[in-house]
RNA sequence: GGAGAAGUGGCCGAGAGGCUGAAGGCGCACCCCUGCUAAGGGUGUAUACCUCAAAAGGGUAUCGAGGGUUCGAAUCCCUCCUUCUCCGCCA
């Protein structure tokens, strides 16, 4: 959520930012609710006041033994004045609230403005995609053929479309992928591995920025049970991990707060349907290990560098080509202000896919969780800054290894780094 | 699931319709005293919003959450949430 201050005092410059993204602000409206607010607050405020100086010189009055018939007759009737103005100024706070609620992050300046993916700028990229002297299969073919592999059709008899069963050594090296994953994190970066609740409450939804607006893209649990009434699916684990911060406030000495979990993430994908139907790409249901940091603000852009080059790493080990893509305004997600997306190189696709999304919330998400931290002793709380990024995408690594590392007969070598986790086995087959 | 008890500031803990944004203690910060240490004394110590050019000052809201009663609610009533104890069930 943007600063409401801020947003005010500066309609006009935030209605030409977020114009970059695409999105027309009725500015006009905006402000005539806004000098409406004000004139609400301040009077409500001042019947509160009155009501509250009358009702103490009534309890002094009582106290002294006089007579307060007189003074009640003086109140008379305020309480419907304040009621009257309270409903107004409730109505006007739900519009402006509802209005806010579903306005997206200012994009940072270094973000180029861009009206959709083709304004994405090329950072850098790392590894040369690998020259293959055969026909190259993609992770479809391949992970069915394999003795114990991915399994599309009972996935579609047990539940449906865009789910799947792994089987033996694919399920497997799925999970070795998630250990490494998180062993790297956890020992060379420095996050603490969380474990974290997969069904969340709408606070929480409310924090990370999924709710209001996309409640489409989640799935709600309509309960069997009263314990699990108005819980929702965790689209990744950026949900539940980062509301660890939700009303709270840290110690500067705490930060940064540097957190990794490994989940399942459930997207419902709404608007999708049609795009990647064939494999792992796009799912229902997939794992993903996160990366979620909270910081003081004036590092968090450092951060995003740090948490980036983190998630990089991943697929630096793996030995997997891939670029850094730098999401121009008009691709970034909801909350964030400056995002890293990491695509990975695909042969059987002859090209590069999104595994990774590294952003930086700035204090979009804190300020919805009132999130906070003390810059020193003694000072005022300010809202803290969270920053979160795939690392990685564990389905569409799966997908990378298979079709990166496969053999014109069909095998897939295993990467080095995931050996040890694969009982030293070299390869699958 | 059944039966009880409880939720107050950074923490502990009083308060049981008005004088309570909240006694007292602990902790913390600053100051004084003490040649160090220990002990002692003083002052301060929530958050958000509004008013004000800023500061000072003033105002409003907040005692788990939301409603209600009342001129007035931390205090009374209702609903919900959470925690604890005992029983049952279970991984």
């Amino acid at each position: 959520m943007l600063d409401s201050k801020y947003f005010r005092s500066e309609l006009a410059e935030t209605a030409a930012r977020l114009a970059t993204r695409g999105l027309t602000l009725d500015v006009e409206k905006i402000a005539a609710l806004e000098s409406q607010r004000r004139e609400l607050a301040v009077t409500t405020q001042d019947l509160q006041n009155l009501r509250n100086t009358k009702s103490k010189s009534i309890g002094q009055a009582k106290a002294r033994g006089e007579d307060i018939a007189p003074l009640l007759a003086e109140v008379d009737g305020l309480g419907v004045q304040l009621e009257q103005a309270k409903t107004q100024l409730d109505a006007v706070l739900a519009e402006l609230e509802s209005i806010i609620q579903t306005i997206p992050n200012l994009p940072d300046l270094s973000v180029p403005v861009g009206p959709d993916e083709t304004g994405n700028q090329v950072v850098r990229q790392v590894g040369e995609p690998k020259h293959f002297d055969f026909d190259v299969q993609d992770h479809v073919a391949l992970g069915e053929a394999l003795a114990g592999g991915l399994d599309f059709e009972n996935a579609v008899k047990i539940t449906g479309s865009r789910f799947v069963v792994m089987k033996g050594q694919i399920a497997k090296l799925h999970r070795a992928l998630a250990q490494f994953m998180l062993d790297l994190h956890t020992e060379q970066h420095g996050y603490t591995e969380m474990y974290v609740p997969y069904l969340v409450n709408k606070e929480s939804l409310f924090g990370t920025g999924q709710l209001p607006k996309f409640s489409a893209d989640l799935f709600h649990t309509q309960p069997a049970t009263e314990e699990g009434q108005g819980l929702s699916l965790i689209p990744t684990a950026e949900v539940p991990v980062t509301n660890l911060a939700r009303d709270r406030i840290f110690d500067l000495a705490e930060l940064p707060v540097k957190m990794v979990a490994h989940t399942p993430c459930f997207r419902s994908e709404a608007g999708s349907y049609g795009r990647d139907t064939r494999g792992l790409i796009r799912q229902h249901q997939f794992d993903k290990v996160e990366l979620v940091q909270l910081v003081q603000p004036e590092q968090s852009m450092a951060a995003l560098e740090e948490l980036t080059g983190h998630a990089e790493k991943v697929l630096q080990l793996l030995g997997l080509p891939y670029r850094v893509m730098l999401l121009c305004t008009g691709d970034m997600g909801f909350g964030s202000a400056k995002t890293y997306d990491l695509e990975v190189w695909l042969p059987a696709q002859n090209t590069y896919r999104e595994i990774s999304s590294c952003s930086n919330m700035w204090d979009f998400q804190a300020r919805r969780m009132q999130a906070r931290y003390r810059p020193a002793d003694g000072k005022k709380p300010e809202l803290l800054h969270t920053l979160n990024g795939s690392g990685l995408a564990v389905g569409r690594t799966l997908v990378a290894v298979l079709e990166n590392y496969q053999r014109a007969d069909g095998s897939i070598e295993i990467p080095a780094v995931l050996q040890p986790y694969m009982g030293g086995k070299t390869e699958l087959r």
